[in-house]
Parts: C-alpha cells; structure tokens; sequence
DNA sequence: TGACTTTTTATACGTACGTACAGATAGTTT
DNA sequence: AAACTATCTGTACGTACGTATAAAAAGTCA
C-alpha cells in the first residue's frame, strides 16, 4: 500500500496536496467504516465502498491498500481511543478508591455504549461493525492484539476482588461481559421483537440493565470459587 | 428449488431412487452446515459447498435451490429439535414443581451446550453455525422466526418469578442471555487467550460457569424492577 | 421392453470481484 | 519555468461467482 505522506511536519490546515490527500483517506475509511458495518467484510466490495465514499476505484487501493489492509485499518483506527477511554476510568477508580466490582464493570462498558449512542454516525458504525466481527474467526488474531491489553487491565482488576478466581474463570466472565454488552447495539432489534412494543435504540438506555446483568452474573460465577 | 420426493409413504430403508436422492440431499445438507459454520454465508460459495459433498455443482443447486434457500434449509433444519430440547426441560421443571430462576436458565442453556459438545460433528457445526449467524441482520427474519417463539416460552416462565418486571427488561436479560450463551462457543479462542493457558473447548465444560453468570446477571438486572 | 420420472453430469452465460497500472492532473520544490 | 512527486482517472485482466439448462444416466413402473 502506497501510504500516502509519512510526513509528520504539515500543518492540518493546509489546503494543499498532502491535506488534500488526508482528507481523501478519511472519507475512504469512514466510508469503508459505514460499509463494513453495515454489511459484513465478504458483503462489502471495494466498488461500493468507492461509491460510498464517491472517489473512483482506484484512489480506494491507493489509500486503503488490499481490502484486508483496509479493514484492519478501519479496525484499529478507533482501537486506542475506546482503550484510552476505559483505561481512564479505571484509573479514575483506582485513584477514588473503595472500588466495588459494580464500578470495574460500569468503567468497561459504559465508553463503548457511550460511542455506539453518539451522535457521530462514524462512531455509531464502528461500535456496529466491532459487534458485528469481533467474534469471527476470520481476524480475530489481529483484532485480538487490538482488544486484549484492555480485557486483561480489567480482568487484573477483577482478580484484586476475586483473588481466589482461577485465570480461566476470570477470562470466561469477561467474555461472557464483552458479549453480553456487544449484543446490546447487535441485537436490538430482537430486543425490540421480544418487547412486542417499542424499545429504545439507544445503547446507552440499556446501560443500568447492562451493567446489573454483568455485575450480578460475575459476582454469581465467581462468588463460589 | 425442484423438491424431491415430497412423497412419504417410502421406506428410508429402501435403496431405490428416492432414497438415494435423500442420501445425496443430506450430503448436500451436511456440508453445507459445515462449510457455512466455518466461514459465515457469504465466503462459502456453491463450489466449495459441492467439493465438500463430494457432488457436482448442479447437484447442489438441484437439492438446496438457491444459496439463500439452501442456507435457511440448514439453519431450519435442526431448530425443530432444539426447540422440543427446550421445551421438553422447560416441562419437566413445570411438573416438578419448586422452579427456581436457576432451573429455567439451566433448561435453556443446556440443550443447547449439550448439542455443541456432542460427538456427532454436524451437530457441533450447526452449534456453530447458529453462534455466527444469529446476532445477523441478514437473515435475522426467518431466524428470529426459528428461535422466537422458543425465547417468549422462557420469557412467560421468568415472569411468573419477576411479575413486576416489564417486556423490555424481560426480553433484554433473555438476549444477554443469548448472546453469553453463543459467546461460549463462538469465543472459545479468546477465553483461552485470555487465560494464558489450556482451557476446555467443550462448551458443556462451561456449563455450570454459564448457568451462574446468566441467573446472576438476569436476578441483578430484574431484582429492581 | 419401453415410456416415464428422478437424479446427475457437463457446460455455458452473464456478472461482479480484487487488483494492477499507464497515463493524466494537480500541487510542490528548485 | 522545469523537474518532481503525490494524487487521481480510466481501463483492463484474470478469476470466481450464482444460476440455468440440455443431455445423459439411473431407477420405476406399465
């Protein structure tokens, strides 16, 4: 992939040839972003997302590379921010002290509700497209790489409430949260089905919901070991 | 999709046309589970789905119609028997009586780890298949179909313990419940990666682990209401 | 045996895909 | 202005896809 301008001196208000060039890049990867989220990697092609992003063809190989290249871009675009987020928050709690599990799992969870409810529908659609791949099979060791420093930070956390929890306890709890909270932005609408009346589509309105649910269900299943 | 044999007056022991064209169409059945289990519908193609059988193409179009058909044929195929699973445990707990929240989650959850640990490798693949497919929007109409009216069963059952608790919060702890469910087998790599060691991949293994969560979490999130 | 149906083969059609690349364009630097 | 580089356009290549179908093969039944 010809990436374009390793350049770090340029001033980002440049309207220039390199500006010009960051910017095409950016509307190629929201839109891919959109796409994949949307759609799924194998539904999407890179035809549709150049419609997406209304640039020709080939300028989505020029500033994507292959299409895996530009996936995993798309992925771990977003991948620090929503780290930072939660590794924020826990040391917010670290920092405040008298930490009760409630609180470790709220820290996890509420950045990414926080994202997929904002009003940026590029946000909105990478919480979409992380519910939608991040069990698959297909880059899960690439997404892994991307996730896993968070889940383990947090899992650390757990133990110091749980000392007693073997390491397979604690990462299968953690899993079960991760996917409990994935489902809320993947399964709305079967919420909403099941509810035989209207629900909210806003992630953050499941927050409270969210977090009792994980919290009890940790307490529960570590609570005996 | 020409539909063989709608006839059911045949022997299945019989070694004639029809039941040749049956053998062939399970064949046809079979490696389409796999194959779609193993990549998700759209990375498998027709060809592959042919090579797996060991048939030629046209056959599998002759058997399973159009790849959309052929796909809710062995989605649909297998939930008939998932269901009875259920509800058989469902019925069971009813006429014991002294059901507890504990019992309806473990009625439904272990038929479902119960197929997805079994020897018998087609249905381990449907176990998957489901796992991957079902958090879709793709498909989710027919499949919501499918697995519906087995969720509202147990929704009624959890109502009659939390009568005050109303359709959202009844219909979201039933999803989280799902979706922790499916993670168990759809994740199993990563609980092993975040283990830093050998963990089991038999679902049934995390059985008890995943009764606890899910009773946990859905007393925590309902006990309010 | 010979008409009839079901099943299987082999092949082809049209389309869409991911990728590559030559050349045009536009902005930068000397 | 001229050389240079980054960006963009247009097009083409080879491949794989889903589907359809004519004809052959296999089995059934009068």
């Amino acid at each position: 992939m010809p990436q374009p301008q390793e350049n770090a001196d340029i001033s980002p208000t440049t309207d220039g040839r390199l500006a010009r060039g960051e910017a095409t890049r950016e509307r190629v990867l929201d839109a891919a972003e959109r796409c994949f989220a949307a759609k799924g990697f194998e539904a999407v092609s890179i035809r549709q997302i150049a419609a997406e992003a209304e640039v020709t063809l080939g300028v989505v190989g020029f500033h994507g590379g292959s299409k895996e290249e530009l996936f995993m871009t798309v992925f771990s675009r977003r991948a620090a921010t929503l780290h930072d987020l939660r590794m924020a928050a826990l040391r917010n709690l670290i920092a405040r002290g008298d930490m009760q599990l409630r609180d470790i799992v709220d820290a996890y969870l509420t950045p990414y509700l926080d994202i997929a409810s904002r009003g940026d529908p590029q946000w909105r659609a990478y919480a979409q497209l992380v519910a939608r791949e991040v069990a698959r099979d297909r880059f899960s060791d690439g997404i892994r790489e991307l996730y896993d420093p968070t889940a383990r930070a947090f899992i650390a956390q757990i133990k110091t409430l749980h000392p007693s929890a073997d390491a397979t306890a604690l990462a299968t709890v953690l899993t079960l949260t991760v996917a409990s909270m994935l489902s809320i932005v993947a399964s709305q609408s079967r919420i909403a089905g099941l509810s035989d009346g209207p629900a909210s589509d806003r992630p953050m309105d499941y927050r409270e919901m969210l977090i009792d649910f994980c919290t009890g269900g940790i307490q529960q299943a570590l609570g005996k070991g």
